[in-house]
This record gives C-alpha cells, sequence and structure tokens, in this order.
DNA sequence: ATTGTTTATGTATAAAAAACACTAAATAAG
DNA sequence: CTTATTTAGTGTTTTTTATACATAAACAAT
C-alpha cells in the first residue's frame, strides 16, 4: 500500500469530549461487509492513521484531529507508545486490515494521543466512515488493541489534570463554576462538594468572572467565568511537594 | 543491515543512577576514528538499540538495560517517544550510522524509557563501548537528539517521583533517611527540613527502621530503614487531589 | 579528652482541606 | 398570579497538613 505513510508507524487519538454531564470519547464506526452486502461485523475503534512520511508525530496527531473534526489548534499530548507484536493480531483485525489493504502481517507501532475537545465544537461524522460521540462508561470492547489505549488515556488524563489546567479545554470559553466542577468530577471519578470548590476558584487568579450570566435557563442563571492563558502563565509557580 | 531488528524503531534508556550524593546518567563513548586511527570526534549518548522482531518494547528496553549494566528486574518506565524525522541529521551522526552500517537517511523512531539503579549495583562497562556515569549537572551536549530525550526523561522522573515510591528503586535495601531525604533533593533540586521530613516519615507505615545501624563511619552511625513493597501495597489509596 | 561530623528529636504557627444547610433567582405549570 | 421546580450562591468551624526553627548524642580520629 503506498499512500505515503511509513507503514509500520502510526498515531492514534483518544478524543475526549464533554457535554455538560459525561466525559465521551470520539470513535468510528468499523463495519466490514462481505461481497453479497452482508455485514460481518461492525465494532468501533479510536480514530488512527498511520504517520506520513516527513511528518513529525505531533503534526501527525493534528492531522488525524483535524481529519475527524475539523478542529485544528487542539490541546492534544502525546501520552504512550503501543508496540507488542501481537497489537493487531486479532481475527478481527486481520480481516479489517486485510479489506483496507494492509498487511495484516506487518508489525505496527503506535503512537497514542490524547486530545480535550468541547463536544459541542466538533461536527461529527466529517470522514468515510461514521464518527460519534461515546459514553466513557458505555464502552465495552473496541477493535484492535484500543481498548487498552483508551484505558491508558484515561488514566494520562487523570494524571495530568490533577496539575495542569487541562479542565478549560474541554469546556466553551464561557462557562459556569458548575461545569468546571462537574468535569473534574467525571474525570477523576469524585465527589466535590460545591462551597470549598468555589472558595478555591476563588483563589486562583486565572480564573476570571465576567460580566455575563447564563441567559434562557429555567432556574436561576449561574456566572459565567472564563479561564485567562496569559494570567495563568504570569502567575503559575511549580510545585514541588512530594508524598512518597 | 541485517542483525533482526526492526530498522526504524529504536528504544533509548536513561538510566539515572544515585550515589548518595547526586544523580547521575550512564552514558555510552562514541568515539569514531579514521582509518589512520585519528579520532574524528568523541562524545557521548544514550543507551539505546534497535527493536528485535519479535519483542515487546518493554523487552527491548530491558534487553538494553541488562546488556550494559548486568542487571535484570529494574524499574523502568516508558516515558516518551520521540520521531521527528530530522533526530538523526546532525552531521556527526550521519557520519557515525554509516561507521556502524546504519543508513543514515532512514527515518528512525525512538521509544524512551527511564531507569532507576543504585550505583553501586552496576558494574559499568560491560560492553564494546565504553560507558560511565555522569553527574546530570555536568552533562552539555550528548550525540543524535539524546539531551533532549534525557531532558523529557528527567521531567517524566520528577513527576512520577512525587506521587509514587520511585525513591527507593535507587537505594541499596537498606538506607538511611538522611539517604532517602538527599534523593527528593536532588531529583526535585529542592532543600528539605531534616525534622519535617522526618515527622513525615515516620507516618508512613512501609518505611520500616531495621534493628541495624550504619556500621564503620566516623560518626554518629544512623539507624537503617527498608521499604516495604508489600505493606505499600496493602495500605497504598488513591489521591484524587487537585489543584487546577 | 578534645574535635569533627552526622544523627536524632519537639513545639508552636500558619495554611489548607473537609464537613456541613439554607436562601435566591429564574422558568414552567397550573 | 401563585406555586413548584431547579440550580446558583454563600460562611463558619474543625481537622489535617505544612512550615519554621536549635540543641544534645554517638561515633572515629587525633
Amino acid at each position: 500500500m503506498n499512500d505515503n505513510t511509513i507503514s509500520n508507524l502510526s498515531v492514534d487519538c483518544v478524543i475526549f469530549g464533554f457535554d455538560s454531564e459525561k466525559l465521551n470519547v470520539l470513535l468510528l464506526e468499523r463495519k466490514l461487509e462481505a461481497e453479497n452486502g452482508e455485514t460481518v461485523f461492525c465494532d468501533h475503534t479510536l480514530v488512527g492513521h498511520h504517520v506520513r512520511v516527513g511528518e513529525t508525530l505531533d503534526e501527525s496527531a493534528a492531522r488525524i484531529l483535524e481529519e475527524t473534526t475539523g478542529l485544528s489548534n487542539i490541546y492534544l499530548e502525546q501520552f504512550y507508545t503501543f508496540g507488542n507484536p501481537d497489537r493487531l493480531k486479532k481475527p478481527r483485525a486481520k480481516l479489517w486490515l486485510e479489506s483496507i489493504g494492509r498487511n495484516p502481517e506487518e508489525r505496527v507501532i503506535s503512537v497514542g494521543y490524547f486530545s480535550l475537545v468541547n463536544v459541542n465544537s466538533v461536527h461529527v461524522s466529517y470522514t468515510e466512515r461514521h464518527a460519534s460521540w461515546f459514553n466513557l462508561n458505555e464502552i465495552e470492547d473496541l477493535g484492535f488493541d484500543h481498548k487498552e489505549i483508551l484505558n491508558k488515556a484515561l488514566e494520562a488524563l487523570q494524571t495530568k489534570i490533577k496539575t495542569n489546567p487541562l479542565a478549560f479545554e474541554l469546556l466553551p470559553q464561557k462557562f459556569t463554576l458548575s461545569h468546571l466542577q462537574k468535569i473534574y468530577e467525571v474525570v477523576l471519578g469524585i465527589e466535590i462538594d460545591k462551597r470549598n470548590f468555589r472558595k478555591k476558584v476563588s483563589q486562583v487568579p486565572y480564573i476570571v468572572p465576567l460580566k455575563e450570566k447564563q441567559q434562557k435557563v429555567s432556574h436561576k442563571p449561574a456566572q459565567l467565568y472564563m479561564f485567562s492563558r496569559d494570567i495563568f502563565e504570569a502567575t503559575k509557580k511549580k510545585d514541588f511537594n512530594f508524598s512518597f
């Protein structure tokens, strides 16, 4: 297969999206049809692609993200590389790879990236294969070794969000504190006390209240806030605390 | 070149060692000699090797570590993958790769692992190329993109040691609290108050005092301690704290 | 016995985290 | 227009964790 890519090197993107309620992942349908039109199997995979000649890994991830979501300049982070010799050796994987003209015997290593987007900013189903959002808790198995990749991505996200301002990547520019709180709750799988959370927020200089409230909600409208990266960069200090 | 390896995939190991004083890295001498015996250049690189056919990435890293140090069953962790198309394109890299029979034009991606050992457990200079320990602060440039890899490894180590019991990997089985404290100080680049440190230690169930003291030191001998992984595993709890 | 060097130890203060319950503002429904 | 429903918004107390700081004890070397 010659599409100007490196045949044994791919990038897979775990695209996390937040919808005010739950954490979701963007998956592609993987449907294999026989010649007679019957479906041989239909399941889902992460979005990924082989790396192009001359393209860096970061560029490759950004390209894949843009091709499936239309979004560019999105938070993307490399988290792990998957290279088991047998990672593409499940029966369905072989059938699928053959059907798209890849050699199912070739050992392909895949570099994992995760990215964070707000689900409302994505116009889904941009490419040939059907893309859609799945609630993280409702994902059973995935094609190839993608469940393992997803698990590792979630771990990396959880670790990273504890000490870095990632939550804002999942939100629209203007957000409420309830939404912000919900993100920490669903990503870390914890419950947070509302008053303590807001006390903490009020001590953070780069979460700034706007002169604007929610509109058209059938309850008390919430104050809107924004994240100022400028203030964050100007005020951030390193945290050397350790805990065995 | 056919040595049963994958020509465009390598693993590089950043082997950190602690010597009661400083943090060190194990480097290989990279000396290129002309036909007349004159030295064309001489510098240093990390230890690395191409991945073998059929070998997982973890196995590859463990093999490389054992080949250069003689050690097995050592803490090893994958931290990042380096795949820039131009990462092997510096002039010296080309000369070196040619000299060892590799194609200097091939794009090789390298998976980075770091590992932690106690310097006294290593019998250096096990292989053809001369290996030796270098104080982290005294390393200027390295061959290929290995300075960049080293920097990223140190970052990963610093992040990880803040919340995981890695320090013990750098120590002999029996250690003093001063040594343990020193590790946090040199790895994180901070100073720690002795009394507060020891107060913290005394609250940790898996750092256990032995009925044994230092021998043959010309000052008050210190209590020896050990790390119990069993107790650690049995008592560890997840930390959900976050800090924007 | 004196010196040099490192170990070992406790208390007070400040900062951060956790626990906890009611009122306010908007729309929707009757 | 009244009421119901839903989410926003707010303070105080207690507990836990972090910080700052100084002196005596043990051993080896001389």
